[in-house]
Order: C-alpha cells, then sequence, then structure tokens
RNA sequence: CGCGGGGUGGAGCAGUCUGGUAGCUCGUCAGGCUCAUAACCUGAAGGUCAGAGGUUCAAAUCCUCUCCCCGCAACCA
C-alpha cells in the first residue's frame, strides 16, 4: 500500500484569462487529491498547481496591456487562484515560475547539466520575422512570408545552449516501454512510441538571447541568455517540493509525482522532454503522466481567434459548482474529447442529480419525518425485501470506486455511485413504505428507512471527492439521530428558462 | 501509398484486443405508484453494427478493398 501521493496539474500560462479547460484539469487532480487525502491521510497527499509566466508569449502579452511582465503575471496569476478557490479547489500548493524558490531550482538545474556536458553551446539557425518576433519553420510559412504579418522572413544565426535529447533517446524509448503505465492512457502511450521509433530527437534550444528576450531566468553561466519557457516551467514539478544538496543531488519527500496530468497537446513536453530533463538529472520519472482530451464547442476546438472560449466562472455560477464538477468529470470518459455544451449540462443536471440522486435523498427525508418523526433508524436488522441487498452493494461501492479511480476512470467511479443510488430508488417502489404504514409495521418501515438513509451516507462517502458540497449535505441530513432536512439538493432546471 | 481518430436504433456512447443471443444513458410511447423536485418504478417501439468481398459451424468483433467524417499554423487544458 502506498504511503503518499503527489499529484501535479501543468502550469497555466498567463498570457490569458482562465477557460474550462484549464479548470478541467485541475477539478480532476482535485477529485484525486481528495479521493487520496480520504485514503492515505491530509499530510500524505500533495496537489500542486500553479502559473507560467515567462516567455515571449507574456511579454508580448504585458506590452499590449501596458504593463510590466511581472505587473502583467500578477493580474493574471491571480485570476487563476481566485478561480481555484470560488471552484473550491484543494491545492496544497500554488507555484509560480517567477518565485524565487523556482528560480533558484533552475539555475541550480542548469549549472548542474552544464558541468555534466548535458548542456552545450551552439548556434541555432532559423527564420525569423523581426516584427513578430517570432521563429517560423519551412512548412508554417506562405510563399515563405511569415503567416501571422506576411512580411518576408529572414535566416538568422544565433548563440544559444543546447540540452541533449538525442542521447536519451534510447534510454527513454526502453523506460516506456518497461513501464507501461508510465504514460496513460494507453493510445498515447502507442503515440509516443511511434513517434520516437519514427523520429531522431534533435536537441533542445533552452536558451534565447537576451536582446531578443528578456523576460526569463537568466542561465547562470551565460547572463546575456535566459531559459526557454518550457525548460524553466517543466522544474517546477521538482521546484515546489524539494530542492539540490550541496553535492547535485535532489532531495524530496514528495518526488517522483503519482500522477501528473495534462492535456494531450502538451504531452510530447511531458512524456519526452521532460523524463529526459529527470533523466539527465539523475531524478526519477514521474510513475505515470495522464493527458486527457479537450473540450470541444460544436465540434470545434475551443479557441480565442474563434471567441468560443467558455468561462467556468459563468457556468459554474449558473449550475453551482458541484453539478459543473460533475458534468465535466461524467460526461466523458477521462482522456478522449467531449463536447461542451448548456444543453449537456442541464441534461446531466437534471436526469443524475435532480432526478435520481436529489430526489432520493429529498423523498427519504420527507418519509423520515413523516414515518419516523425525524428520528434516523439505526437498526437495519429487520430491513424488508431487497434490504439487506441495498447495504450489501453500498458497502461494496468502496471497492468499485477505488478500482475506477485507480484507473483515473472519474466516468466509471460515478456510474458505480449512481448504480446504488438506483437500487434505493428502486427499492422504495418495491417496498411501498405507505403500505406499510398503513399496516402499522412500524420496525419494517423504520429498518426500511435505516437502509436508505445508510446508502445515503455510503453515496455521500464515496461522493465527496467529486462534489464536496453536495456530500457534506447529504451527511449532514442523515449522519446523525435526528434527521436535519434541508431544501431539494438539485431543483430541477425548466426547459423555458432561458440561458 | 502522409500520420492519427472515427462511422453501432432519433441523439450521445460502450462493445472490437481475447469471434458465439447487439448493451447503456437521454429522448419517444404505454402502464404503475404517490414518500418525492410533473420526480420514482415497470414495460414497449426503434439498429441488415458505413459498404463490398473473404476466413469460420458462427463476424460489430479477424483479413482485404472501397466510401465518408474529424484533427494535424497559432492561441491553448
Amino acid at each position: 500500500m502506498q504511503k503518499k501521493y503527489y499529484i501535479t496539474t501543468p502550469l497555466y500560462y498567463v498570457n490569458a484569462s482562465p477557460h474550462i479547460g484549464h479548470s478541467y484539469t485541475t477539478i480532476a487532480a482535485d477529485c484525486l487529491a481528495r479521493y487520496w487525502r480520504a485514503l492515505l491521510g491530509k499530510e500524505n497527499v500533495r496537489f500542486l498547481t500553479g502559473t507560467d509566466e515567462h516567455g515571449q508569449k507574456i511579454q508580448k502579452a504585458a506590452d499590449e496591456a501596458g504593463l510590466a511582465p511581472q505587473a502583467f503575471a500578477d493580474r493574471v496569476s491571480k485570476q487563476f487562484r481566485e478561480l481555484w478557490k470560488q471552484l473550491d479547489v484543494s491545492c496544497d500548493d500554488f507555484i509560480r515560475t517567477t518565485e524565487e524558490r523556482h528560480i533558484k531550482t533552475v539555475q541550480r538545474a542548469l549549472e548542474i547539466l552544464y558541468s555534466k556536458g548535458e548542456i552545450y553551446a551552439s548556434q541555432y539557425e532559423g527564420l525569423y520575422c523581426t516584427p513578430c518576433e517570432t521563429f517560423w519553420i519551412g512548412s508554417q510559412l506562405q510563399e515563405s512570408r511569415c503567416p501571422d504579418c506576411k512580411r518576408q522572413v529572414e535566416k538568422i544565426t544565433e548563440n544559444n545552449y543546447f540540452l541533449r535529447l538525442k542521447k536519451h533517446q534510447k534510454w527513454l524509448m526502453d523506460y516506456i516501454e518497461a513501464n507501461p503505465s508510465f504514460i496513460r492512457p494507453e493510445s498515447r502511450r502507442n503515440e509516443t512510441l511511434g513517434f520516437l521509433r519514427n523520429n531522431e530527437l534533435s536537441d533542445l534550444c533552452i536558451s534565447r538571447p537576451r536582446e531578443r528576450l528578456s523576460w526569463g531566468i537568466p542561465l547562470p553561466f551565460s547572463p546575456g541568455h535566459v531559459t526557454y519557457v518550457w525548460f524553466d516551467a517543466l522544474l517546477n514539478y521538482i521546484s515546489a517540493v524539494g530542492e539540490f544538496d550541496a553535492s547535485g543531488r535532489y532531495v524530496s519527500p514528495w518526488w517522483p509525482a503519482d500522477v501528473q496530468l495534462m492535456a494531450k497537446d502538451i504531452l510530447r513536453q511531458h512524456a519526452v522532454y521532460w523524463p529526459i530533463i529527470l533523466h539527465a538529472l539523475d531524478i526519477e520519472p514521474p510513475r505515470c503522466v495522464f493527458a486527457h482530451g479537450w473540450w470541444l464547442m460544436q465540434d470545434t476546438k475551443m479557441s480565442k481567434s474563434l471567441g468560443n472560449v467558455v468561462s467556468p466562472v459563468d457556468v459554474s455560477a449558473r449550475f453551482g459548482v458541484d453539478a459543473y464538477k460533475y458534468f465535466l468529470l461524467r460526461d466523458v470518459p477521462f482522456g478522449l474529447d467531449g463536447n461542451f455544451s448548456q444543453e449537456a449540462i442541464v441534461k446531466r443536471f437534471n436526469a443524475d442529480l435532480a432526478n435520481d440522486l436529489g430526489n432520493l435523498a429529498h423523498r427519504t427525508a420527507t418519509m423520515l419525518e413523516k414515518y419516523c418523526a425525524g428520528r434516523i433508524p439505526a437498526d437495519v436488522s429487520r430491513a424488508p425485501g431487497n434490504g439487506g441487498e441495498i447495504i450489501k452493494e453500498a458497502d461494496f461501492l468502496k471497492g468499485q470506486v477505488a478500482s475506477a479511480m485507480d484507473a483515473l476512470d472519474f466516468g466509471a467511479a460515478l456510474e458505480r455511485i449512481w448504480a446504488v443510488i438506483g437500487l434505493a430508488n428502486k427499492y422504495v417502489e418495491e417496498t411501498k413504505p405507505w403500505n406499510l404504514s398503513k399496516e402499522g409495521r412500524v420496525p419494517e418501515l423504520e429498518a426500511f428507512l435505516g437502509v436508505l438513509a445508510a446508502a445515503l451516507r455510503s453515496i455521500a462517502s464515496e461522493l465527496a471527492p467529486f462534489m464536496p458540497h453536495t456530500a457534506g449535505a447529504i451527511s449532514e441530513q442523515f449522519s446523525c439521530e435526528v434527521l436535519k432536512k434541508g431544501l431539494p439538493l438539485f431543483p430541477r432546471i425548466e426547459k423555458k428558462q432561458t440561458p
């Protein structure tokens, strides 16, 4: 049995405000963190998120906003931090790449790699558009002009520093082959292996000349250069939870990470560059990098230029934080793309949350009041009908949720929980408590209600990582000797209501 | 010969690796019930599993070919 659990999200790039995609990764990570805290104890789980703040795009966005890069980064980073608070995300740490602790670690890592010969000086040659300050590769050009501003690009050469990737390619392929659960889901693992088999890695340019870009971490061995933003950003996962000792050995109570979540578009950086950087530093790779899918808008990718980016603030304000989380984790298998729409959320909300779960809690509460004077019976030994089976199924639930969570299959975990909700609703129909009441069969009636309350407690307990508020509300109602009836948890959303 | 993903009842999906009565959710229709948020429960209708050929006692599942859809510049989970 493992003793500790370290989970990360990517550091979100602060060149724009958070959208539902950012919240998806973070909510999934939050769910896992909450799940493992319940299992291992709060002190044995570490959940890290944060913001990535260096690089040319930030500098550019800051210029456009008329702010200094740091001031701009402060502003957007704060948006992320506040969003996580609003969404009740339980991160243990929020790291920013402009923090001292991170800069120190990055510079130390650079020194170590440089002294080991893993980083070397060379020349970078490329097609550069000066007004746009961007390098392009041949295939991106439109009639040898910059695809953005349509101006002529020029071939320029600059002195830079490179990280050796090629020499570690064989090691990485062997590592991925030997560790089937390192890259998940399996389709992404195959994709990565295919890429590595068909391509020879070229060494990674990890520096930028200061005169071209100043907003970054200076290279300790070349003050005229700053660090390439991806190299900088990836190291956050270790800079947040440990440091290098005098001999250059990385020491951390948390590393290696158990799961590193990300969306599929940044798998390459995490499945190729990142393990190689770590390997070059004599640090173990993470146990698992998991790439999930995208949320599409009407079957097309969300993008700023199409203007179809949805804000998690608006959606969670309309439907509630828990319902929003439920939708994200339930509607699409983790790993695949999904379609995002208000209609889809309403459907889930009404069918699963209002009709199944909310209604079960509410009808149980009403029956407890009506038939038991609000007392919650503890003795279920004389439960009629399938009562014993319901109790058994509720007990099994923990194990079923556990195996789904081990597979990072949130949807399956929720389906298991909903199966018990379904059983409980059916149990009411089959038992017909209104008849028991008329016939004065009090012991059976009480045991019946005891079964429902027990089932709801199990449901709440398993639901807690997914919907903390809802689970709390259910527990509170049904966990004492006396019922604390509340208002319906999820009032149905009627069709006529306009968005 | 680019690479990858996909085409299963009205909608969204699972099943394909390890052939053997085609399953789930939503929607529709009918019935039941009244504790409950017009919620809940039961039942029904609806699919030649993109198409063609092949292997097999048996194919959504294996093989071959064909057709169609989506992604593969940037922003970006």
